[in-house]
This record gives C-alpha cells, structure tokens and sequence, in this order.
DNA sequence: TTGAAAGCGTTACCAT
DNA sequence: ATGGTAACGCTTTCAA
C-alpha cells in the first residue's frame, strides 16, 4: 500500500480492487501508533486579547495551505507566554511532529524549551542569538529604518513612531524591539529629531496617541507606525488635529498590503509579506523533518516600501 | 489513571510517584486507537482566496480557545467548495471526533455529506432546510432588515446594497443571500427605492461599487453594506464624489466591531459576534459528542445595531 | 482491589 | 514476490 515493497502488478490490481469495494482508507491514529509519525504539525499563535492582525490572518491561513500541499494537517494551539499547558500537551502528548512558534520574544523560554527536548520546530521571527536555529523573519529593523529615510529624504525633520503597547515591547516582542532600534539608529544617521510611542492596539489607542504627539511637539510633520490596528485611530485624531494627510502630515509604516490599501489615504508602508512567510515556515518545517541532521537554516526578508498616498515632501 | 476502577490509596500514590520520576505523558495516538477517541475536532474554514474578513479572525481564535478549555485539540482544514480532499481525509482518516464548518452555504453538499455518513458536526449558518440539524449563526434576514429600518427612520428613500462578490451570492453563500432578501424585504415594507450591488472583497471593487452608485442614481442617500472589506472603499468612492459622511450620505451594515470602531467615521452597524459564536458553536459540538442521541440544537443570533457616526438625517 | 491478557489498526521485519 | 507476526502504547475486559 504505501509502494514500500516489491508487489506483483497482479496483486496489485487485486487489493486496489478491494480497497475500492470496501472503502478502506487508513486510519491515522493506528498508523501515527505504528509509525510514530502523526503528519502534523503544531501552530503555535497567540491567544486573543491581543487582538488578530491582519497579517497574521493572513499567515495562518498560508501556513494550513502549505501545510496541506504537504498533506500535512494543522493543529492549533493558543499559547502565549511560557509553558503554556496547551502548548505543552502537543509535546508531550506526541500528537504533531512539528511546530511553527509565532510572535517570537527576544527571549523566549518557548523557544529555549523546545530546544533543550529536541523537538523540531521554526519561529517566526528570531530571538536574540538565533544562530543555529530555524527561523524565518522580516527585518523589522531594516522596514523602520526604510521609512525613516523615506521621510528624511521627503525633508521631514521631526518624526514620531508608533510602536505596539508597552507591555508587548517590555516583554520584548521581537518586531516591536528590533522595529524600534531601526528607528532609533536611523533618526540618528540623519539627525533627525524624534519622539517615540507605545501605544494600544485599536482605534481610540491610535486617536489619543495622534494627538498626545502633536501635543508633545506640534513640529512634529511626520509618523511611522508598527501598529496596523491602531493606524485608523492615528488617522483620525491627526485630521481632528487639523492635519491633513499627506498634506500637512506624512504617515508610514508596516502593514499587511490589504489593509494599507483600505485606509484612506492608502498608506505608504513596507507591506508585510505574510503568505510568504507562512509557506517559508512550512517549507523549513519540512526540511528539517525529512531530514533531522540537516544544518539549522533560516531566511530574513525585507519587504521595500510600497510608494502610495500617505507621505509627501515636509 | 483515569480513575475509573477502584485503587487503593497506597497504590495511587506509588503509581503518581512513578509518572512524576518517569515524566510519563501517555501517548496521544495510542490513546486515541484504543478508545476510538482523538479529542480532536476539526474546523472547516473557507481556504484563502476569498480574503478573510476580521469577523472569521475573531471567531478562529474564540473556537479553538473554547475547544482548548474542553480539553479539545482544533484542527484546521481549508475547504471551499464540495468534497475538498484535505477535509474528506479528516473524516476517512478519523483524526477528529466531530467538526465546526464555516461559511456554510444554503445548498451545501459538505453538510449533506456529513449527514449522510453520520458525522457530528455544528454549522457556522444554516442551510435552506435547517430543522433537525445543529447549528448557531446569525440572522443576517434580520441585520439586514435593521439597517434598512433605520435608515427609513431617518428619512432616507432611496437605498443601495453592498452585497458580497456575485460568484459567493450564486453559490448560495447563506449570509449573502439572507442579507439580501432581509434588505430586500424591508425595503419593499417601507416602500422604500432601492438598488442591489455585488463588490468585490476589496478597497478598490467597493471604491468602484460607491460611485457607480451615485452613478446609477444620484438621488441615493445611504447605503446598507453586508461587505466588510469593501467598506475603506466605499467611504473613499463615496468621498471622491463629494458626498459626506454622515452629512450628505448614510453608511451602515453588518461588520466586526472593532473594524466599525477603525474606519472613520465610525460606522453604525449590526456588530457580528464572532467570539459568542465561536464558544456557542463549541458548545453545541461537546453537547452532540457527549450525547450522540440527544436532539438537535441551534441558535440564532441577531445582534442590535450599533449607533456609531456613519448615519444621519436624509 | 489487583494482575494479566486481549484488542485497537497500522507498519516493519522475518521467513518463506 | 508474498504471507505471517511482532511491535506501537494505550483501554477494556476477564480472572483472581
């Protein structure tokens, strides 16, 4: 049946045959038990209350396709910090053969655990010393830094960036720390003058921070933002403010493409190439576990900034 | 171990003393060959493609975190159409003990399938012939209807709807179907004029949608939009033809709450509860599966509208 | 209350 | 090229 063994094509034809007549088709518990291969693989996301972004959306649903042109199946686990016992069970209990861990801290004791048992999985995203590990990733540093001299070569001078909450990058979620340090180090280059902002994911978060930017320092002509669910809310209290967009105000950022292009005006943004993502993962994934002696192999993508109507000369 | 046999309390000990010395976890697979049980259910979401809107986001994650506290595994299967493969080897394979199916039509052969074969699953909507099946979903008749009214209240006459893609109407997708005649309905009950569009799942398709509108019949005041990714769109045509919102033109509709809250101005809608109905659907699962004879159940949601700023006096 | 054995439905290995 | 027989790791049943 599974064409591991020499049959005769009579045979063959014969026990097709019968496979027809009854139905038969494996059962993947027995054969996961025989074999110890259950052809699964774990997602591990992040629980809601942080809510979805579009991007990663758009990444689980890349990762479950990619996965099923493998004629793998996606198992789902909601697992946030730590060891989570969702998380855990998946292990321990053998039910996939590997995982795909989003939402990567710096430091992340996910990551160092499953490393210490062995277990074949890909981040997305990198932690701090990701040498000699799988993962595939988006330059977050590179993506700020691109907007930054976007806008320093539009002849902005005071800039401000949204970051995601506070909370996240404390906990030191790798887009919202290395998104930062590319900003930072950029406005430096160019000697710019800049402020920057956590702020919380959703629309009144965004309005409040627009205006407590202004407020700070009403030069301010410029905004990069790293927090999509909030750039409506940006929007919105930078035009209460009497800024209009892009005329008065350049706004930039990183974004799923889909949703840069739903706002008005569409945003200019490094568009975050998510199904990309999600099938590298899968192909890693896959590569490691056909073959587990194979060297820890990874890919960093740095997406170039889609020129659309949010940004214009200071 | 499972504690279903008398034990004394000395060999309990002895036996937990062991599992923790040992680190045993029992194995999934053999577990779930020996009683037939894989405390695995399947979620039948519709496959990228169709851009997933925020609301299926939402209910995603509320299912497999609801699934989670029953101690339930979810495993994704992308399927659109018919007997997709990915989602028959679910069934044929037996990796899961029951299924939750998305984005239901209101002739769907996955649901007749499932019933001919005996196979416990909840439908997210309901097909034409609902009695006697288990479901929970919203009565997209009645959001629709709700919209219209209160458009009627304020004085609009004269109405369009946005309705999703052509292709997903003709499919007899039931939320595009249901919303239609809802609007229908209630247009013809307040005698009101009205015009019905199919858009695009897109910022462009509902930018486009919004000035053929206006095209096709100027005197329109307000529209009704049960397309959630065409609404950045339709504001933006809407602008373009210098129609105000909420001043000179009325936008409302059924859409993910914290998408309303984004747009700006915020728009008046039916909020979807996709996270209730998320935990409902798991509810309603775990109740069939406890009790493979127990009666069929369901629930209609019909959530009130949402007063935001996209409405007004005609 | 406990021990032993017989499945569950595959795959892999050892004889033919 | 084929048939027979152990595993795989658990649950359940039957004896003791």
């Amino acid at each position: 049946m599974s064409g591991k063994r020499p049959v005769s094509e009579e045979t063959r034809r014969r026990v097709q045959q019968v496979i027809a007549e009854l139905g038969y088709q494996p059962n993947a518990s027995a054969r996961a038990l025989a074999n110890g291969r259950t052809r699964t693989l774990g997602l591990v996301f992040p629980p809601a209350g942080h809510h979805y972004t579009g991007m990663q959306l758009d990444f689980i649903g890349s990762v479950v396709e990619a996965a099923a042109d493998r004629d793998y199946d996606v198992l789902l686990s909601p697992s946030g910090m730590d060891s989570d016992c969702s998380f855990q069970r998946l292990l321990a209990e053998r039910r996939v053969d590997g995982a795909i861990v989003m939402e990567i801290r710096l430091d992340d004791d996910r990551v160092s655990h499953l490393n210490e048992v062995g277990f074949p999985f890909v981040t997305i995203g990198r932690t701090a010393h990701p040498d000699g590990t799988w993962w595939v990733g988006i330059d977050h540093a590179a993506l700020a830094a691109a907007c930054v001299h976007h806008l320093a070569d539009l002849g902005h001078r005071t800039l401000a960036l949204v970051n995601r909450p506070e909370q996240l990058l404390k906990a030191g979620y790798e887009s919202a720390r290395r998104g930062l340090e590319g900003f930072t180090k950029a406005v430096a280059e160019r000697g710019l003058s800049a402020r920057t902002y956590n702020c919380g994911d959703d629309a009144l978060s965004g309005q409040l921070c627009a205006a407590r930017i202004l407020r700070d320092d009403p030069a301010t002509t410029a905004l990069v933002t790293l927090n999509e669910a909030a750039l409506g809310g940006l929007y919105r209290g930078l035009a209460e403010s009497g800024r209009l967009v892009p005329g008065d105000f350049s706004v930039t950022g990183v974004a799923a493409a889909r949703w840069a292009e739903t706002v008005t005006p569409p945003l200019t943004a490094a568009d975050v190439p998510a199904e990309q993502l999600g099938r590298l993962a899968i192909d890693l994934l896959a590569e490691r576990l056909d073959d587990p002696e194979s060297i820890p192999r990874s890919r960093l993508l740095a997406p170039p900034i889609s020129l659309r109507s949010s940004t214009g000369p200071a």
